[in-house]
DNA sequence: ACTTGGTGTCGAAACGTTTCGAGCGTAGGC
DNA sequence: GCCTACGCTCGAAACGTTTCGACACCAAGT
């Protein structure tokens, strides 16, 4: 591999001036530039970013930690966060942490072997005892996204969880729904806690109550929401209709529903929050609320940029995104019995 | 940030003590060793990788490079890709290419300065230029998945695309049908290249032929199987089959056919290349040909990682993997008529 | 004619590691 | 008691950049 110094020499020219050149740091003369270009493509020189991070300590790099980039959600949004990144001159480092804590940590401390400008984390607990160990591990700008971290000093963009459990709910208490059930992920998550206190909500609006027997807290897979609409549905008195808190999850309930020969929405009304990116062309075509990802995350990487230019400046920000309905036809009225 | 030399002087010892502490690279005594760790958790220290890699030649990254991350097929093999190189030492950098050729390009110029390792690449072309293309950009292993590139002396770990295209096509002329339309992504990749020539084998085979203009190749895009699906369906004759060959054209199809109110299989037969994940709560059903991308993956990754150990030995493999067909209910015999 | 200031180039130091040869002490073999 | 070998530690060089002060040159202002 070549070096700056194998261009230098080429171009009969100081090291000091071939990089002048390349990065534009100093005016240089036009000969020299077209000596420089030309004896770089010759020997096809490729600066080398270690030596480039290493000497100027700046390493243009940006993390990128997701539970699971199986999800479309989080797909998306990498790719979102690639593209926007590359744009300002940031690589990104993308990884999963597969819903465990012990995991994420690791990976930070990847991160921090790699002097990563920023990060854009995606947290598997929300507890206080989790922001602390944060605050140990992480040491550049950071924009938590999807859940808050209790007492973590970070910039937060989320959907707006407590009004999408409300909208959701709303809906079928409009509908007349009374026994419903509502499935989500694990405890401790502070999106689907608060999703699941906007269910609540909606019931006191109403001054109903939801039962804590019809709420299903485990984990976000989709195996789980199956097995959970098997085990309701089985009881008595049945739900008439079902809220599920995330994507994966929503695809449990319609998996369970036609596995079980329940009509939807005749029998049961369903109802989830994440988009679904074919949600029309499912058996079941889900009422389902949406969240802008791609608006998030660029929301997103732009407080992270804004830090990372400013010098860290501005305090911590918390930004929520609305959520919309869209309706399909999982949602209707329940039966008479 | 803090560094070895902290360290060091902490634990009251040669900064290249420390060192062989830390890489177990020399023999320490234990006394040594506990005042070096203890040095380390008390000031906090993360060695910092640019300065490994620079002086020591070695990244220990992979570069991995994908169409699409939001493609469910691709996001899998990226999961499997960072597990199994973590497991062996080894970062993962992932990129995508968008399906843009000049943009793999510039990517792999980023992973020159990057200095990886090795790479996983899926490619976007298949020509013989950009193989002698590529030979100029790439200077480490390389494990090429999914299409091949003409010349490009690297491993190669694909489905045998001939295959899924005669099994996909087989199926439906051993069920009566004969005017079958094909639909598939862009001309010059090989990958559907040669799912489409399986298609044709499969007809060559029964003394039949797939005629020209019941083949529509475009690109990769949902939207575009989507047309061209409506397109075909309103031409007389009108097809009794059609073959998808690949998982978001697949979705299109059935997109299309529902909006149609077309009914599947009883008005048209539908098959498809590539697994969907949710492929059983769809409206339709799909038959499809399914490739284990996860064995596939950690194939490629092990060919990869013989390369990075035994030193570049070996030459050039190629790993085909032959696909399977999985019933559901999109295919029946066509209606008489 | 002598300063002033700008423009273009250079050389050398520094970034934080790994690596390697040298050195020192101790134990074992004669 | 001397030589060899081994175990452990050390110091210094090197990796490929960026960055900064120095300097040479020339034009313009006094």
């Amino acid at each position: 591999m070549s070096t700056i110094r194998d261009v230098a020499q080429r171009a009969g020219v100081a090291i000091s001036t071939v990089s002048a050149v390349i990065n534009r740091s100093a005016p240089t003369s036009a000969d020299v530039v077209a000596r420089v270009e030309r004896a770089i493509a010759e020997i096809g020189y490729t600066p080398q970013r270690a030596a480039q991070i290493l000497r100027s300590g700046r390493s243009k790099l940006i993390g990128v930690i997701v539970p699971d980039i199986t999800n479309p959600h989080f797909s998306t949004l990498a790719r979102v966060v690639e593209k926007e990144c590359l744009q300002a001159g940031y690589m990104t480092f993308v990884y999963n942490t597969d819903e465990d804590t012990n995991h994420e940590i690791r990976i930070l401390r990847m991160m921090r072997m790699e002097r990563v400008a920023g990060l854009i984390l995606i947290s598997t607990r929300s507890d206080a005892r989790h922001g602390r160990l944060l605050q140990q591990e992480i040491h550049v700008p950071t924009v938590l996204m999807g859940s808050a971290v209790a007492g973590a000093p970070y910039d937060f963009v989320a959907l707006d969880d407590v009004e999408a459990g409300v909208l959701a709910v709303s809906r079928l208490l409009e509908l007349g729904h009374r026994r419903i059930v509502v499935i989500g992920g694990r405890r401790g998550v502070s999106s689907h806690e608060l999703r699941l206190k906007g269910c609540r909500e909606a019931f006191r609006r109403r001054g109903l109550a939801l039962p804590d027997d019809w709420v299903h807290l485990a984990d976000f897979r989709l195996g789980t929401a199956y097995e959970k609409t098997r085990a309701s549905l089985g009881e008595t008195p049945a739900p008439t209709a079902i809220v599920s808190l995330s994507n994966f999850m929503t695809i449990g309930v319609i998996r369970a529903l036609t596995d079980l020969g329940v009509r939807c929405p005749e029998d049961v009304s369903l109802i989830g929050v994440d988009d679904l990116d074919w949600a029309d062309v499912m058996r079941i075509r889900p009422t389902l609320i949406a969240q802008p990802i791609e608006a998030m995350t660029r929301t997103a990487i732009a407080a992270l940029l804004e830090q990372l230019t400013t010098g860290e400046s501005s305090q911590k920000r918390r930004i929520l995104f609305p959520p919309t309905l869209t309706e399909r036809e999982s949602c209707a009225p329940p039966a008479l019995c």
